[in-house]
DNA sequence: TATGAATGAGAGTTCATTCAT
DNA sequence: GATGAATGAACTCTCATTCAT
């Protein structure tokens, strides 16, 4: 539907050229910016060919949006399976945390389409695109806090949501900062956002464990192994 | 420097109309999409006439942006008037919290416009203005982490930068998410951000506290071995 | 000549979905506009099929108008069979009118690509295709006028070219006038063409018969100054 | 409200070449394939000076057609200049055939717009324009065929919408005959259409006398001086 | 100082036509 | 004979910027 058959005709090798530079020039000059000539330019293709292969800009769009969506699918998935259901819901969450680091690790651009997606106010479909990704990680992670309720390890009066919630904001930021850091190569001050990931984000963890977890005999004396 | 002489010799009501003006447009449709254009209409004023009051398109958008910076200065400088020395450091964060709240209520606007300046990544001068905002903030947070060290009300375990780094995540998010709510009138899905901010707020306050404080009648070491 | 080999050797009734789709495209959008895309979509077949049927958008367009002037032809050798040689030339003109009613509404498509034809001014090959329609209803007409004149039927006065003229004229205008109101669909004034066709028709043939007519017990002459 | 006040500000002799450069264009290509690109090149101008004159194609065409209509309405109030109340009605409608002979005269390529615009059936404000030509014709002429009535110059039997309606069809098609013999050079038969103007018109007039006017005495003899 | 007409590169999009398969 | 991917010129329209008045 958002790509012609025309496009799904052209040999796979052909057609992942075209999303990447499609991915490339969306990510980083955003939807309104970025420009089909660029494109075709650096693909060295006709500029018709371009709309052999999608209707138009949009449908061009929502097919690397889509393409991007399908890629955190899989994360959140390879998430899944990463974990042992016996585990405890904060090493799951820890785990979401690195799938998540990873995700962006790989995906880099795709990561930054959905941020400048996220805040193009002049988009029609901004909030369809947004809402998308968002759902996926909160319908991962509330059943996850729930769960870690229900077996004692999280503490009644945390709502799920709230917990997810904080928890987004923090991988959402991590992320923000990583792609900031790793590929801006913006110089930013030492306290600006992570700097040895995986240290920090045990640490991360650590603060939030303490805070949600339900204090074992009532004693909320806070040590927990957690390797 | 960024506005030229005549614009500063204008009357303040014009300066004033010709700002709101070009907030309004920068932030809503991004500074590539943004249209001088546009603004003359709005402003019902020569398109010569704005180039005699900045040289150009980015000149504009900066002075634009530092009036911004300028109003969350003073926002943090209120958040230190509204706090008595004597106030425990999480009472502080949560003053820091509210008052962010009130930033983007009276010029959500001008978050906007921040928000958007963070994601547009072509940008040339993007780096600068974002680490300028983000700047007042971490200087107002960190020293008010130490203290509540010092003051033996956070453990000693914690690193200040990771905790304002948390904290700035979630109040990043909870602006975005009463942006989105209260001015895109999306229809989000319930849990998508804070509800009621107020108690949503506290909540949040509290399991922070609990992951952060020193254990009632402990010692605050807390260590906690990470490999 | 103007189709070629491999349009001819396809089964009629291909052929036929072929021309009725383009007969369609051509009187709807003008020769400039119809779109070869438009039509091989209709039509569900390849865009390089169409060019092994035609060279290209003109022999096919010419392909196309020739088969309307074959229909035209074929409505005005039916008004001729319609007519007993002993009928009065003004039934005779009545029924030339009633069968030109009766084309434009069994095929108003090729109407319109004529009319359409006729005001494009920048095809090459305009004339010589309204010549051709024209050619046939006044070698019908002007025979008509002469044989009347003959038979003491028109005054001697009357040139039949511009009779024939007159007469065409006013058919045409009925035609348009029938298409506008009952194909486009528009809301004309009541008074832009004729409401109800037959008795329109008859009074208009009543008023060019007195015009016409020698007067009756008179000589047929009418010989009158116009200097 | 067509055209922007920039295009009303230029000098009138710029504003003149520029509308006889788009009639001329949309006269001979039609609106649909008028090129503004042409003219442009055809006036010496930037693209983007014709978009400060004229918002878009259709305003442009709006502009150039309401141009046409305010020379059809100087037309007809000539016509009625050059007529004296006490005239008989023939004469009259002799008369607004001569005006109409020579407003084709004068403005070939307005006419030529008309029929375009007429026959071009996806200009979506096609309807609108041509009913506005149309209206002011029939305006004149149904008044006059009354008043032709009432003196008792035409006969009482003839609907005066039916007889305006056959003297606009004879005006149309004289006037189109006009257009291709004397301007599309086109070699047509010689009784395409009328070859001298003013004889033709006068034996046409006298037909339509015959079958129109009250007979005298009920005798419908038809002879009747007219110079 | 204010004006606003002029500019022209570049945007997204369409389309008749070609040609290797 | 049928296919459909590729082409590229031409289209309408936008916009930051300049400069003579």
């Amino acid at each position: 539907m958002l790509a012609k058959k025309t496009f799904l005709n052209l040999p796979e090798e052909k057609q992942k050229r075209i999303i990447d530079v499609a991915i490339q020039e969306f990510a980083t000059k955003g939807y309104q910016k970025a420009s089909i000539n660029t494109m075709i330019g650096n693909l060295g293709i006709a500029k018709g060919s371009m709309y052999q292969y999608f209707d138009n800009k949009e449908s061009l769009f929502r097919y690397i949006f889509e393409y991007g969506v399908r890629m955190v699918k899989d994360t959140i998935r390879l998430a899944e399976e990463n974990v042992s259901p016996g585990q405890d819901t904060f090493t799951k969450i820890q785990v979401f945390f690195s799938s998540s680091i990873e995700f962006v690790k790989t995906y880099p651009l795709i990561f930054r389409l959905y941020l400048r997606t996220a805040f193009e106010s002049d988009l029609p479909f901004k909030q369809e695109l947004v809402k998308k990704i968002y759902l996926f990680s909160m319908a991962y992670l509330i059943p996850l806090i729930e769960e870690g309720k229900v077996r004692g390890e999280i503490r009644e009066d945390c709502r799920p949501q709230l917990v997810a919630f904080m928890i987004m904001a923090m991988i959402d930021r991590f992320l923000q900062s990583y792609l900031w850091t790793h590929l801006d190569s913006a110089s930013l001050p030492p306290w600006f956002g992570p700097e040895n990931l995986q240290q920090d984000l045990a640490e991360l963890i650590e603060i939030l464990k303490r805070g949600l977890k339900t204090h074992p005999g009532g004693r909320g004396d806070g040590r927990q192994g957690n390797d």
